[in-house]
DNA sequence: GCAATAGTGTCTTTGAGACACTATGGG
DNA sequence: CCCATAGTGTCTCAAAGACACTATTGC
């Protein structure tokens, strides 16, 4: 066939998938629509592409300020998937390009939202995609969000940046450990978890920062994940 | 029910990296433009995205129909990313998702192309990224392809799928083994080599299934890799 | 026999996991 | 002293890498 140009054109969004550890717990951002479709439910937090003047990571990182008001420079986003099913949205054939983000401890706050909802919460992850019954989601979101479980899961193990990205800038080794068990959900052994992070230390990626902090117990070093 | 929405559209489009290994060289598919922009200058095969119609994965898996007239059942297709540059097209905003192809080396065939072309061929891989200059590639289509290469490479060794869907359904250990070498750019010991993949055996991965083949020196056993 | 390709055995090192242990702070 | 948390040592096993070796075919 030839192609003449121009072509029929599509609608097309960013969704974003915000993670977040607090109380240790990992949590998710969410809006609740003010609008139909979906009017009432609870959606991840997204928008309409800017076309001509913003690329799909521009757009996110846009949404993902207007959400927590927050300086990206420490903010890991990543691109996750592109959902393109012609009945995703009931309003017609919407293209949604979805990413994630890992929000630092340390600036983890209150969510803001526009006029496109009624409400922004921070939400337990597990109450959303719970074993019992979960939380239902507008349009494919849900899916998104295993998705970008499943994607943190993958390279959290192998990308030491990833857990710095939901530490606050200086941890110990307790809290870093801790970050692998909550968003894979299962719990190390701190012996030989803390062997492999010696390893780190010894090779150069982490680095030893501060002495000590007061705790009930122990007081631990604290230390830093080199970018590299 | 329909919503009227008063948001720009854009074009949305499919490239698609296909791979294949033949004479132990990786090979990509490549068009030459016949229209502007970039007429003449060699590209990846894409297409317009039928919009309210199909999905992306519909979109590629029929372009790369169109090119190689192939069943697509035993083909292993994956979307890579979705670019989104606004000047990346000089005719405007075009979003493109790239998705990569991974050619069965018995499925191994000559190329068509439809008017949007003037020739398709395969050409080898180091040939169009190589470090001596290299081939120009239309759009932002070398770094597509560079990004193809690196997802590839990186998910070679941890899933035998990948090397299973540039293989014939039957091979040997060296064949599996060449493979590997070929996408990595390196030499493997053949004797540890061949321990992971007898592991592999052991752990019914791989199952023994012919017995022998002619060549010039001893016969090897043929292999098949289980789905599961 | 010889060339060519297929395939094995052994030693060393590294890292994961199980599990018992020591160290240092506050009260 | 006791509790709480931080942190270590040791044993075993699985797998990777270096490298010397044996096996089976055609000619």
């Amino acid at each position: 066939m030839s192609y003449t140009y121009p072509y029929p054109k599509a609608d097309h969004t960013t969704d974003l998938v915000a993670f977040a550890i607090e109380n240790m717990v990992l949590k998710v951002a969410l809006i609740k629509r003010r609008d139909d479709p979906f009017k009432g439910v609870w959606a991840l937090p997204g928008g309409f592409l800017n076309i001509g003047t913003e690329d799909l990571d521009g757009c996110a990182r846009r949404e993902l300020i207007e959400e927590t008001s927050l300086d990206l420079n420490n903010v890991y986003i990543e691109q996750l998937y592109t959902y393109s099913d012609p009945t995703r949205d009931p309003r017609g054939h919407v293209i949604s390009t979805a990413y994630y983000a890992l929000i630092p401890a340390d600036l983890f706050g209150t969510l803001k939202h526009n006029d496109d909802a009624e409400d922004a919460k921070w939400v337990n992850l597990a109450d959303v995609i719970g074993e019992t019954g979960g939380m239902p989601l507008a349009f494919d979101h849900m899916r998104i969000l295993t998705d970008a479980v499943e994607r943190v899961r993958g390279k959290i193990d192998y990308f030491p940046r990833i857990a710095m990205s939901l530490l606050p800038k200086q941890f110990t080794q307790a809290e870093f450990r801790r970050v692998h068990e909550i968003v894979n959900g299962v719990k190390f052994d701190p012996s030989n978890f803390n062997k492999r992070f010696r390893r780190m230390v010894s090779d150069g990626r982490i680095t030893k920062t501060g002495e000590q902090r007061a705790t009930s117990g122990r007081h631990a070093s604290l230390y830093r994940i080199e970018d590299a």
